[in-house]
RNA sequence: GCCCCGGUAGCUCAGCGGGUAGAGCGGCGGCCUCGUAAGCCGCAGGUCGCGGGUUCAAACCCCGCCCGGGGCUCCA
């Protein structure tokens, strides 16, 4: 058994404590009242049996080195005897904390609350993630330090083993797989494992995002919950619409939850705590709630209260959470790519048992994959990473391999010793942006230990009650995260020197007709009515300008289909169409421009057009 | 949360060794009725992110805060 000197470290915004009575047989002399510290270092130290005076130096030069690098200049020694259940007697404790006074005065400014005695204690720790650490000092080596973070105690132990696999079934170990052609998949194992960034310029779906008017940013708002203007708004809800449309086809079952929990509820308290994210938090007269940060929950205590039968396994509910609230911190949220408050559609698959689930996972793969296809998104866009137990993989390498097959590209693969959340396997799908920056969209995951947190069970063929195993996906990703990807992609063909353009089907504006003078207007008008029957969306630029001012307008507005209609094509009877795809100039019957859109469209949702006809009637966002 | 960069007209930005604000685009008005990426002329429009401080004087210097970006950290 080893020992080892525990110290729990603080970085406080201020520590007061005020001595009450003396609690030890050794204490020291002090004035009772109230100290107080601010912008310190408070170190809590807890002397256990075996500790030796020599850490005392290792555990000074370590907190000196912390405070040098986050530029705080006072240390609070407190002595705490609360870390502990095997404490060192009272005088070797005191012993060892004089030695560390000692040793820290060489180097900066201390503060000693006093030993021996009962104390009132008050501190405010600061709010970021190195604020609150627990060290350890000692042992055989006598020099590991340990980093524990409360709720990612668990990763700790965890020492991920990195992998390629391809659909061959080769499991190359990272450091020996080439990577020629395939440079994203080089970008997502580098991005995961050495997070090696060097961008400096403002993500560049920013800027698109607002110049075509799909979202910006809303300052009277927590950073991070965005506004959506019209365009945004509409493309949005087509994606949502195609997202829960494809589910259903799958066989999905929508249902709404609510969006806040109470934060004592006893099953949520549990999951709560192995979430390391923050929580908005909603505070009332009587009680405290937290908004739902997945569609977890709601569903969660939906099925406990189902009476489920062996037979209606398995068994799908989804919803799409509009929204699903992370108050992540500050300094993470970029853009589209990670907000705080985002749309996310979550299916969850119950089963029966690992074989059930292994099958519906090869499932929902298929259906994730085509919704991104459907959505604009080719496997030449993603990469595939999967997660899983050791364990796991030594009994399932056949499913692991079908699910690479089905991806058809190597895969990045991150092995753990032991399970360390609620799942045993995860995969996702990463979109590389043009900044080699990864973010995942569909993932899936097998859990098998929330079942019985929420008390879900089915009754088995043998009659006897079961808890299911539960699968967690997301066929796209936040819708959000969608729309950047879309974004990034559009921007990256801009770079190629390519046109960039949103899926016809996404298009706020699907045609645009530009009548050359004020005489063709009537005309266009009844064009226009012509193809509004088609559930198409079409506008009219009737604006008094010229007609190269109106073609730049819908350029930069990426319009695929632009119309201009003057005397030649009331001559002719035909359209003049210019179609961004190709850049060119076709001549076509209303018909067949209809005909070519609807061959775009495919079976993809409508939804018409939510801003005037009328660009002179319409309003700039910006 | 910490470190670095930024915030000036609706938008993009210039001005910042201190001396009471500029351009282009957009908007409005007028002329032009126009043929596949910006027609011409004129006008209006600004608490210089917010609050405090230094100074005779602050967009400019100092402090705090807010918002955006990047990095660290993290991503259930």
């Amino acid at each position: 058994m080893l020992k080892i000197l525990k110290i729990l470290q603080l970085h406080v915004d201020y520590i007061e404590y005020e001595p009450i009575e003396k609690e030890s047989s050794i204490y020291e002399e002090v004035e009772r009242r109230r100290y107080k510290i601010d912008d310190a270092l408070l170190i809590l130290v807890s002397v256990e049996k075996d500790d030796e005076e020599e850490l005392a130096r290792e555990v000074v030069k370590d907190a000196v080195e912390f405070m040098a690098k986050m530029k705080i200049s006072k240390l609070v020694v407190y002595p705490y005897a609360h870390l502990s259940t095997e404490l060192a007697p009272p005088h070797k404790a005191y012993s060892i904390i004089k030695k560390i006074r000692e040793e820290a005065l060489k180097n900066v400014e201390v503060h000693s609350a006093p030993f021996g005695w009962n104390k009132r204690l008050v501190i405010s720790v600061k709010g970021h993630p190195l604020a609150e650490q627990l060290r350890s000092y000692g042992g055989q080596a006598s020099k590991k330090e340990e980093q524990v973070s409360k709720a990612l105690l668990m990763e700790e132990k965890l020492k991920p083993l990195w992998f390629i696999l391809t659909p061959e079934g080769r499991m190359v170990p990272l450091e020996e797989f080439d990577f020629t052609n395939h440079q994203n998949l080089e970008d997502l194992a580098r991005y995961e494992i050495a997070k090696s960034r060097a961008v400096l310029e403002q993500p560049p779906h920013v800027q698109l995002m607002k110049k075509l008017e799909i979202a910006d940013y809303e300052s009277g708002s927590d950073p991070g919950n965005m506004r959506w203007p019209a365009k945004g708004r509409l493309i949005k809800s087509l994606l949502e619409q195609y997202v829960t449309e494809k589910v259903i086809e799958y066989g999905g079952i929508e249902v709404e939850t609510p969006i806040m929990y109470d934060m004592h509820h006893p099953s949520l308290e549990k999951y709560l705590h192995r979430f390391p994210a923050r929580q908005y938090i909603i505070k009332t007269e009587d009680k405290d709630y937290f908004l739902r940060f997945a569609a977890c929950f709601g569903q969660f205590l939906m099925a406990s209260d189902m009476v489920i039968s062996h037979r209606h396994l398995p068994l799908w509910l989804y919803e799409l959470t509009r929204y699903s609230f992370r108050r992540e911190k500050s300094g993470e949220l970029a853009g589209l790519r990670r907000l705080r408050a985002f749309t996310m559609p979550d299916v969850h698959a119950f089963c029966k048992d690992i074989g059930q689930s292994k099958n519906e996972m090869k499932k929902r793969l298929r259906l994730s994959l085509e919704v991104l296809e459907g959505v604009g998104l080719t496997k030449d866009d993603l990469e595939m990473a999967i997660r899983f137990t050791k364990d796991f993989y030594q009994e399932n390498r056949d499913f692991i391999l079908e699910l690479v097959r089905e991806f058809g590209k190597p895969v990045l693969v991150e092995m753990w010793e032991e399970k360390f959340f609620y799942f045993i396997l995860k995969w996702e799908l990463n979109f590389i942006d043009s900044q080699k920056k990864a973010a995942a969209l569909s993932t899936d995951q097998i859990d098998v230990e929330n079942s019985k947190q929420y008390g879900i069970t089915f009754v088995d063929e043998d009659g006897v009650k079961k808890h299911p195993i539960i699968l967690h996906c997301s066929p796209s990703g936040a819708i959000e995260r969608l729309i950047y990807a879309l974004l990034e992609k559009a921007y990256m063909i801009m770079q190629r020197g390519g046109k960039p353009m949103l899926p016809i089907w996404l298009s706020p504006t699907q045609i645009r007709i530009i009548p050359v003078a004020e005489r063709h207007l009537e005309d266009s008008i009844r064009i226009l009515k012509k193809i509004e029957e088609e559930k198409i969306r079409v506008d009219i630029d009737d604006r008094e300008e010229t007609v190269d001012k109106k073609i730049k307008d819908a350029e930069v507005e990426w319009i695929p289909y632009i119309v201009v209609y003057g005397d030649k094509e009331k001559e002719m009877g035909k359209l003049a169409v210019r179609i961004r795809e190709t850049g060119k100039i076709e001549y076509m019957s209303i018909e067949e421009l209809v005909e070519k859109l609807k061959k775009d469209i495919k079976d993809k949702p409508y939804k018409p057009l939510p801003l005037p006809k009328y660009l002179s009637k319409r309003p700039s966002f910006k």
